[in-house]
RNA sequence: GGGCGCUUAGCUCAGCUUGGAAGAGCACCUGGUUUGCAACCAGGUGGCCGGGGGUUCAAAUCCCCCAGCGUCCA
């Protein structure tokens, strides 16, 4: 049997045969023995529109939703399925992913690499998911969302352990079960398809489940997972079976009610409400019937969604190619209408339906607590804003951002799981929507400069322009031509067929693009037993002995790709593996221990201390013999860390406390002399806030709560205290490390920390700024380096206030007075220094000389080059007295500059560049410029007058 | 994570290709003209041209590094 090939007793129980699709040669599974498709292909039409295939769910959006998904849960829950609440939509606990994009995310990687148990098993989650990939496509093909819920059941099983709890089987009759029994659908109407999966490192067969033309769920057995060794090949990877076998189903909720609604799409279905709404703002019908296309709009849209569900052209990248097939398919239904007819309609509808999409999305998102960014997961969150303004305004709809979000949530969401609050989600999008304008004011100026060189009645724009006005400033080719037409450019379009040649180059460049990182170790640890973390047992002890079991050099370069950080004094030149050491290593944000390694009179200094796998290595400056060593940690130091990492978890909980729950860890460092922590909020932060952060923080240390420091499974540490635990990143270990302090601040880190939080002692903010956009950086100071902070401020008053001699009260007041001065002394300077020149230069000094109608000025002065060029321009702008001058300046090495009057007849007989270069000689330099103006300077000041000598010989005067 | 662009007067932005006295509009100040909803005329104030290095006789302009902002793609 090939791989994906798979055979199920259900199947002759059933009544099933096994077919092979005419059309895609795909193997697949009916009760109906004359079919001869798949009922996924371009000749398997959508039957359901206007006949719902899924009887009784007369209801629409949100009321729909939640019945459809509690005959799930309830199905499965009857049939021996804990159900388990969904996961937050933004992957906190994953690195490769920032949105969850399907219900076995949930459980990725911890759970499918058998490294953790699942939460139950079997298990049944509806899961709320993002998938932005296919988002241009997005209220245009009728089916494409950017979110929704995936409703799954899992079963994870270990066959070589021999627990099974059911596999493909069994897995294929509950789903036929439930479709036919439960959900009402007719078992001919059904089809399964086989469709082999793979990805992301692992593989299985699997199925498609068809109803009328739409794939309602998908079946995958994964079984395999990526290995060297693997005997199975699949599109040149080789894989290897998994010790785990692992159900993976996905049946799409929106889908589900889709089929049950009937309606034309299935935006229709899940969002009537906003459809309607958006309708009236933005004058739908009026504007349909004022077309008096004589088409019924149902039968229509109808026929649009059918279509393109089943035409095999990309939505997202070739519209208009979509719009010729779809216009000439529609014609042979009997419904005639010209390409330009259907844009007119189908346009402001593709906006219609994607609004609400996005802003279940958006809200979602928001609602999770993420805050909008230039970058990383926070853009994503402002790409969707940034579209639904954009379709919004596109349908003429005088509704602001956040009303839409007010409306969204109103109508579809349940608040009760959200992070952050309404008020916050609306203030947020409000934050964007004007960010969204800026952009676009931008933006203009931007069109304006790229096509400057354009004539006015120029037909195209050049696709490199529009190209880089897209790439630069996020204006989509549309965009560009609209804005152009309101700059005079009246007659500009876009040319046919642009947007598919962007993506092609998008793709092109990804591809290109596409080169990871390596990451290389210093020392083969592989074959070194884990080293044992006595740090972590009492977090006061400072001294140690253990058993040096390793000791090598470090190659000579290392130090660049090591990136050590300031706080490590000298360049390390051995690594030191110990069986057992309260080192703490760099981790978590916080530095490295340091200390010294002693051994029989011999000793090492401890400069840095890293983890690799589960090996400690320390850094040193010295080598020790395998055998018995002593170790000391600086406890000065230790102190310091402990203080700023328990300072650092404290300030955390403040802020969140103060600025909202949104506030989230954004990437934090701790070293002896301060402590930074990076914290997601969507504005600056007022002085005025982080004064009570600082208060509010400095409240929780006098309050002195006690440091719990728990470790706890993975599976258990997620139910107990959520995701929000893991502020520092994702886990990676099975193993859960959890610091909580009070009621403050609960979160999974590996750090060292007091035993209470009042051993941080005071506590100050000293700086913020912003690291990127939505991420704001604190510097904090505790304990010793609080006190020293503030001595060290006073210290620079006082020296400050000694040198004006005021009082250090009278600073500021008296600085701005000296500042004011010096500059409008300076400004005088500058003008007294020019009239000067005016003086000097005055009807051409003594130095005149005039000659065939041409007045000479060959003469020495002081001042740099910009001081000449004043001079020079009050000798040569007067175009009545054509004027050749040159002068020369023993400053800075020596400075000759050669001009002539413009457009005059001294700047006909003479080129300054020429005569420039014949006498730059003299003081060992050159110089250079155009022919009426040439500067130029060297190193001999003492040449300037041999210089101008010869100036006056070349001239003749 | 990767690519590209931007950073110049209080604000909005030119200037950079091809190095040679830092510009425009708005705002502000002075005077005039008018006293009317974005008024007009004349004059003026206001710039470490993001930071640091380099090339050059000379850098806003070319090169390298850093930072921030923006944008696109994952």
């Amino acid at each position: 049997m090939a791989f994906g090939e798979i055979h199920i007793p259900y199947w002759d129980e059933s009544g099933h045969v096994c077919k092979t699709c005419r059309v895609t040669g795909a193997r697949f599974w009916t009760r109906d023995s004359s079919r001869t498709t798949c009922g996924d292909t371009t000749e398997d039409p959508y039957t359901f529109i206007g006949n719902p295939t899924i009887g009784g769910f007369s209801m629409r959006g949100k009321p729909l939703k939640d019945a459809m998904r509690k005959a799930f849960l309830d199905f499965f829950e009857k049939r021996g399925h804990t159900r388990v609440e969904p996961y937050p939509i933004i992957a906190r606990w994953r690195d490769d992913i920032h949105l969850t994009i399907a219900s076995i995310a949930d459980f990725q990687p911890h759970v499918t690499s058998g490294q953790v148990p699942p939460p139950a098993n079997p298990l049944v989650i509806s899961q709320p998911c993002i998938r932005l990939t296919d988002v241009a496509a997005v209220g245009r093909s009728g089916r494409h969302l950017s979110t929704f819920e995936m409703m799954a059941h899992h079963a994870f099983n270990r066959p070589k352990d021999g627990d099974v709890v059911y596999w493909i089987d069994q897995c294929v009759r509950y789903c036929d079960e439930m479709l036919v029994d439960s959900f009402g659908i007719s078992p001919e109407d059904l089809t399964y398809v086989e469709n082999p999966w793979s990805g992301g490192g692992n593989a299985g067969p699997a199925l498609e489940v068809i109803v009328g033309g739409l794939e309602l769920a998908t079946l995958v057995f994964m079984s395999l997972e990526e290995s060297d060794e693997g005997e199975i090949e699949i599109k040149g990877l080789r894989y290897k079976e998994m010790d785990l076998q692992i159900i993976d189903t996905g049946y799409g909720l929106e889908r589900f009610c889709w089929a049950a609604a009937g309606t034309p799409t299935i935006y229709e279905a899940i969002y009537p409400e906003s459809v309607t709404w958006l309708k009236q703002l933005s004058g739908f019908d009026s504007m349909v019937s004022s077309l008096g296309m004589g088409v019924d709009m149902d039968a229509l849209l109808s026929e649009l969604s059918r279509l393109a569900g089943i035409l095999n052209i990309d939505v997202g990248t070739d519209v208009q190619a979509l719009y010729e097939k779809l216009v000439e398919r529609l014609s042979e239904t009997g419904i005639k209408l010209s390409v330009d007819e259907l844009k007119r309609v189908t346009e402001p509808l593709s906006s219609i339906y994607a609004i609400p999409d996005h802003m279940h999305a958006l809200c979602n998102m928001l609602g999770d607590g993420l805050v909008p960014s230039n970058a990383k997961a926070g853009y994503l969150a402002r790409m969707l804003a940034r579209r639904a303004c954009r379709m919004k305004d596109g349908i003429g709809a005088s509704v602001s951002l956040s009303d839409l979000g007010a409306h969204h949530m109103d109508t579809y969401l349940d608040m009760s799981s959200f992070v952050q609050s309404r008020e916050g989600v609306l203030s947020i999008l409000e934050l964007e929507e004007t960010r969204y304008y800026q952009m676009l004011r931008k933006g203009e100026a931007a069109v304006r400069t790229a096509l400057k060189s354009l004539p006015k009645d120029a037909a195209e724009i050049p696709d490199e322009t529009l190209f880089r006005l897209a790439e630069e400033r996020g204006l989509n080719p549309e965009m560009t031509v609209s804005i152009a037409h309101g700059l005079g450019w009246e007659r500009l379009t876009v040319r046919v067929g642009f947007a598919a040649d962007m993506a092609a180059r998008n793709a092109q460049m990804t591809k290109a693009a596409a080169n990871s990182r390596e990451i290389q170790s210093i020392v083969d640890v592989d074959s070194m037993p884990a080293t044992l973390q006595d740090y972590y047992d009492d977090t006061r002890a400072t001294e140690f002995t253990s058993e040096v079991l390793h000791c090598s050099p470090l190659p000579k370069g290392t130090a660049d790709s090591m990136n050590y950080s300031s706080e490590v004094v000298g360049e390390p030149t051995h690594a030191i593996i110990l069986d057992r050491t309260l080192f703490y290593p760099e981790g978590g944000g916080q530095l490295g221990d340091q200390g010294t390694l002693s051994q029989n009179g011999s000793s090492a200094n401890v400069f840095d201390t890293r983890v690799e796998g589960e090996v400690i290595l320390h850094l040193t400056d010295a080598p020790l013999a395998r055998g018995p060593a002593k170790g000391v940690i600086d406890w000065g130091r230790r102190k310091q860390l402990m203080d700023h990492h328990t300072a650092v978890h404290i300030v955390g909980g403040s802020a969140r406390e103060v600025l909202g729950p949104h506030i989230w860890q954004a990437g934090s460092n701790k070293g002896a002399r301060y402590a930074r922590l990076d914290i997601t909020h969507y504005s600056r932060p007022t002085r005025e806030q982080l004064d009570s952060i600082e208060d509010r923080a400095n409240e929780i240390v006098e309050l002195n709560p006690g440091i719990e420091k728990l470790v706890l499974d993975r599976a258990e540490a997620d139910a107990i205290f959520g995701f929000d635990i893991y502020q520092g990143g994702p886990p990676k270990h099975s193993q859960i490390r959890i610091i909580r302090i009070g009621d403050y601040d609960i979160q999974a880190c590996g750090g060292t920390h007091h035993d209470e939080a009042g051993k941080v002692g005071e506590l100050r903010i000293i700086r913020s700024s912003q690291v990127q956009d939505g991420v704001e950086r604190l510097q904090i100071v505790a304990g010793e380096t609080a006190r020293e902070h503030a001595r060290r401020q006073e210290r620079l008053l006082s020296e400050s206030s000694e040198i004006l001699g005021v009082q250090p009260d009278d600073l500021p007041r008296t600085v701005s007075r000296f500042f004011e001065e010096w500059k409008s002394q300076q400004k005088r300077i500058e003008s007294m220094e020019a009239e000067i020149v005016r003086l000097r230069t005055s009807g051409g000094g003594d130095a005149a000389v005039e000659k065939d109608g041409v007045r000479y000025v060959v003469m020495e002065s002081e001042g740099d080059s910009k001081q000449m060029m004043i001079m020079l321009g009050e000798l040569t702008r007067d175009a009545s007295t054509p004027t050749l001058a040159v002068l020369g300046s023993r400053e800075g090495g020596g400075t000759l500059i050669v001009a002539s009057t413009e457009g005059s007849i001294a700047a006909e007989r003479h080129n300054a560049v020429e005569i420039l270069n014949a006498i730059a000689g003299h003081i060992g330099g050159g110089g250079g410029g155009r022919p009426t103006i040439a500067q130029g300077g060297g190193s001999n000041p003492e040449g300037i007058p041999a210089a101008l000598d010869e100036a006056r010989s070349l001239l003749g005067i």
